[in-house]
RNA sequence: GGCGCCGUGGCCGAGUGGUUAGGCAGCGGCCUGCAAAGCCGCGUACAGCGGUUCGAAUCCGCUCGGCGCCUCCA
């Protein structure tokens, strides 16, 4: 299995089996609904989870939830309610949303707001180190202290500009690794620096060495993420003496109208919205049909295919089962070792009439409910029965009128060998 | 300006030197009372220019175009 790796911008091969590989992908900042884009990162890992423990990998998935955020205080501001309050419900919101992807969860979520005492021990480990400085209450790392910062981005450090300004930052480029509670923040941890919180990148540093140790195989997220937030959690990890994550993954952006799907661009589809519109298999069944690299344009065409792609495996189940050799499916692991390519493996599938085989597959991608065969209703039974028989009467006017009836009820009749199939309407 | 990615037939999208990718849509046909599903066939694509090579969508160079990051963002 081989996977592209940012941080070496070269493919590179995995460990043998059995690993451990353990990985971790980070997960949204909590304020508001999460939209069909952070549903990337969240799917393509557990798809790589679940295929490395089909390939005899022993896999432990950490994916985090940042509730503790500047935006998290401007929304609760905002909307009048507390912040501890919002983070609580838009944890939720983010659990049940992909929860209904049906893909099952990570093995660890943690959450920034239970990792406060690691997160300030790694700071002030980072401040022995003389890494860190404390200024008026904030802790800020400091970046020209580090000779690798950069690497992970491709940035050179003489032609960074601040990240954050501030005053008392002694190099406008070092960012925060701990912020004083500012006037209207409801709420606060203590610390020895004074009461705060956590700034946006020591979170996942702490959150990956507490459940995965200080080194680890893969870390996840979107491609937006490289810079400033991976850059700066490399950074702040290995400045405190840990290897920390090997390989790098950087799926790509969900795009709408050319242009990056993004809260701060304000052109999103809410992951709400999509399942609800779409379906969890046609949502899937996109995703699988790009590349996880790549940039993928979300349209409603787009999902279209998806769907009739979904409908078009569906079909297969319903047609009769033509068992392969067992060798076909050594065609579609070599498309999912090499990079993962989804688009490839889902081109050798295509070709199977095995049931079992092809439900197997499907099953890597949490799609084997494609497989399930919805039994229909008594009463349409009833109906396509007695059309049946006016068909052997050759009274086709009535056996019109009978399909129209089923149709109205969301039904389709398909007329095979043994007699006739009922099939829901997309 | 810096760093990086990419341009394949109507649309999506595989493919790192020579053989039909695949899907969706479309057209023709088989099947059907008519359909649906399925099956068969069709469209002869690789941004442009130049180079390397017996041979390039695949390698090199240039040009044009798009996207991401460099500030919050999965």
């Amino acid at each position: 299995m081989r996977l592209y790796n940012s941080l070496t911008r070269a493919p590179e091969e995995l460990p043998p089996p059995p690993g451990p590989i353990r990985m971790y992908v980070c997960g949204p900042t909590v304020y508001q609904r999460v939209h069909v884009g952070n549903a990337r990162p969240f799917v393509l890992g557990i798809w790589i989870k679940r295929w490395l423990e089909r390939r005899g990998y022993e896999v432990k998935l950490v994916s985090n939830i940042t509730d503790v955020d500047d935006r998290v205080y401007e929304a609760s501001a905002e909307q009048r309610i507390g912040s501890r309050e919002l983070a609580a419900s838009a944890s939720e919101w983010y659990r049940q949303d992909t929860g209904d992807l049906g893909l099952g969860r990570p093995d660890v979520e943690p959450l920034a707001s239970e990792t406060i005492p690691e997160i300030v021990a790694l700071v002030e480990e980072l401040l022995e180190r003389g890494a860190a400085y404390v200024a008026d209450g904030d802790v800020y790392f400091r970046v020209a202290s580090h000779p690798e910062y950069g690497r992970l981005s491709g940035a050179r450090l003489e032609e960074m500009i601040a990240q954050e300004p501030s005053e008392l930052k002694v190099d406008q480029r070092d960012f925060a690794l701990w912020k004083a509670q500012k006037p209207g923040e409801d709420f606060a941890w203590e610390s020895p620096w004074g009461p705060g919180r956590p700034g946006w990148h020591i979170e996942c540093s702490a959150m990956a060495e507490k459940f995965l140790g200080s080194e680890f195989e893969i870390h996840g997220g979107g491609n937006d993420l490289r810079f400033p937030h991976h850059e700066n959690e490399l950074a702040q990890s290995r400045a405190a003496g840990r290897p920390f994550a090997r390989l790098w993954m950087h799926n790509g952006m969900l795009e709408l109208d050319q242009e990056k799907m993004a809260k701060s661009v304000g052109n999103v589809r809410t992951l709400r919205e999509v399942l609800d519109v779409w379906g969890r298999e046609a949502l899937l069944v996109y995703f699988l049909t790009g590349q996880w690299r790549k940039p993928i344009d979300f349209t409603p065409e787009a999902m279209e295919a998806a769907a009739a792609r979904a409908e078009g495996f569906r079909n297969v189940f319903r047609d009769e089962n033509k068992p392969l050799p067992p060798e076909a499916w050594a065609e579609f692991a070599a498309a999912l070792d090499d990079d993962f390519n989804t688009a490839q493996a889902l081109a050798v599938i295509h070709e199977w009439t095995d049931h079992e085989l092809l439900r197997r597959a499907l099953d890597v991608f949490g799609l084997a409910s494609l497989a399930k065969q919805t039994e229909a209703p008594r009463e349409l039974r009833a109906l396509a029965e007695r059309r049946e028989r006016a068909r052997a009467e050759r009274d086709f006017g009535e056996a019109d009128r009978l399909r129209g009836e089923i149709e109205d009820a969301g039904w389709e009749v398909r007329d095979v060998a043994e007699g006739f199939q009922l099939v829901p309407k997309r």
